[in-house]
DNA sequence: CGAAAAAATTAAGGTTGCGGTAAGCTGCTG
DNA sequence: CAGCAGCTTACCGCAACCTTAATTTTTTCG
C-alpha cells in the first residue's frame, strides 16, 4: 500500500493540531485525508468509508479515545495510532488492550507520524501479500489453513472440531482485534438467536487447549477483560 | 500463461473502480479485459466467451456476487476473486465456499489485485504443465484418467459409473481441500436443483469401495465432520 | 421397440462425535 | 468481603454421518 492509495482519518479537537498533521501528511504524498473533531464524528467518519490508518487523539470531548477506540474496533481493522498528551495516559495503553497499534506522546515530530504510518502501511500490504493469499494464517506457534481445515501446532497436525475451527479462523482474519461475546456469536455462530456467553466461552477454552503453550496463562488468544476475546499476531512489530 | 494472453472479466457496478481497475490492468500487461456492471450481465458473458480470471464485487445490483458465484461456476473452472466492501462479508468466505478462489477487501489496491491475478495465473499455467500427461491423477494408489475415463487402483482396472467418476474427477482436480455436500452438489450436478445431500454422501460411499484400502476407515476420501470432504495428497500440495 | 441390466436416486435404520448446557470453581474489582 | 466475570470440567441429546436396501431412471442389447 502506498501512500497515495491509503486513506487516513485524523481524529482530533484541536484545530492547529489537525491543520497541521494534514499538511505535513499531504507534504510525505498522502492524498486521501480526512478529520474529524469527536469521537462521534469519527464513528460516523467510518460507518460512511473505510480507511487505512486512523489517527486519534486520547483527550477528546464527550467520549475519550480510549472509550472510542473499541467501537472504532466494531467497524474497522484499521491500525490506530494513539496521540496522548501525558504520559500517565500511556499506562491505560499497556499491552494495547484497547486495539490500538501505535502511539505517540504530544508534542510529537508530525514527520514521525507520517514515517509510523509509511512504515504500518507498508508491512500491512506486504503481509496481506504473503499471507490470505491460499487462506494460510500462521501464527508461528501454530498455522491454519482455511482451504484443507487443517490446524497445525508446532509442526503438529492437531485435530479441530467445525465450531472450534470456525472460531478460530475468524480470529485468524481479524488478528489483534477485541471481540466481545455476543459479537463472536452473531458472526460466527450466524447471527440469529439470542446469543449464548457460555457457549462462546467453552469454544473459547477448546481453541486454548489447542494452540496455547498452557491454556490457564494465554499467549495466543488473550482475554481482556471487561471487553472480549482478540488473537494477538507478535512478531513483526516495531513499536 | 502470461498476463498478455489471459482474459479476464471485471464485475463490478461502480464505474469508476472498474474503469480504475481496467486501467491498472491493461498497464500491468493484461490486454483481454471485459467489464461487466451487474451478475446477469456477467452470466451473459461467460456464455459468450471464457474467461482466465474474474473479478466479482460481491455488492451488486440484482444478484449479490456471492448468488452469482455458483452460476458462474457452472459456465467456468476459472479463478474467482471477491471483492468484498465489509470485513463482515468476509465471514461468509469461510473456506472460500461458493467455489471463490480469493478475496481483497475494499479499498483495495489496485495493483495487488494484478499482482494476485497475475500469481494465481501463474500457478495454474504452472500445475498444467506439471501434469503435461494431460488429464491423468495419479494419487498412489490409485490413477484417474480424466480423457479415458478410466479408474486404476492398485493397477487394476476398477469400473468406474459415470457420476461416481465425475465426482471423484472433482476432487482429483482439488485436492486437500475441504468442500460440503452443498457445494460438491452444485458443483459435479451442475446446481440448478436444491441439492440432495444424500445423494452426494452415497457416491462418495461408491468412490471409497473403489479406492480405500478399507471403507469404513477412509485415509483418502476423509470426512472432516461439519465441514466436509476431502481428498487427501500427501506431500506437494497446489491449492 | 421392448426387456433386461446397470446406474442413479431415494429411503430407512443404526452409530458416533460434537456442540451446547449446566454447574462448580477461581480470581479480579470495587 | 461480596459480587461478578471468566475458567474448567463433565454430561447428554441430537444431528451428521454411514451403510444397506428399495425404487426409479437410464442405458444396453437382443
Amino acid at each position: 500500500m502506498q501512500a497515495n492509495e491509503a486513506t487516513v482519518l485524523l481524529v482530533d479537537d484541536e484545530p492547529t493540531i489537525v491543520r497541521m498533521l494534514k499538511k505535513v501528511l499531504e507534504k510525505e504524498g498522502f492524498v486521501h485525508i480526512d478529520t474529524a473533531a469527536t469521537g462521534e464524528e469519527a464513528l460516523a467518519a467510518c460507518d460512511r468509508r473505510s480507511y487505512d490508518y486512523i489517527v486519534l487523539d486520547v483527550m477528546l470531548p464527550g467520549q475519550s479515545g480510549f472509550e472510542i477506540c473499541p467501537k472504532l474496533r466494531q467497524r474497522t481493522d484499521a491500525p490506530i495510532l494513539f496521540l496522548t498528551a501525558r504520559s500517565s495516559d500511556l499506562d491505560k495503553l499497556s499491552g494495547f488492550a484497547l486495539g490500538g497499534d501505535d502511539y505517540v506522546t504530544k508534542p510529537f515530530n508530525p514527520l514521525e507520524v507520517a514515517a509510523r504510518i509509511k512504515a504500518k502501511l507498508r508491512r500491512v500490504a506486504k503481509s496481506a501479500e504473503s499471507h490470505a493469499t491460499q487462506g494460510v494464517y500462521d501464527f508461528g506457534r501454530f498455522r491454519l489453513n482455511e482451504l484443507s481445515g487443517e490446524l497445525t501446532v508446532e509442526d503438529r497436525r492437531i485435530p479441530c472440531p467445525a465450531q472450534v475451527f470456525q472460531l478460530l479462523l475468524f480470529f485468524c482474519k481479524h488478528p489483534n482485534r477485541i471481540f466481545n461475546k455476543q459479537e463472536l456469536y452473531e458472526r460466527v455462530w450466524g447471527g440469529s438467536g439470542c446469543s449464548d456467553d457460555n457457549t462462546v466461552m467453552v469454544h473459547i477454552y477448546r481453541i486454548r487447549e489447542r494452540i496455547e503453550r498452557n491454556p490457564a496463562e494465554p499467549e495466543l488468544l488473550v482475554t481482556v477483560r471487561g471487553l472480549g476475546y482478540k488473537l494477538v499476531r507478535g512478531g513483526n512489530d516495531d513499536v
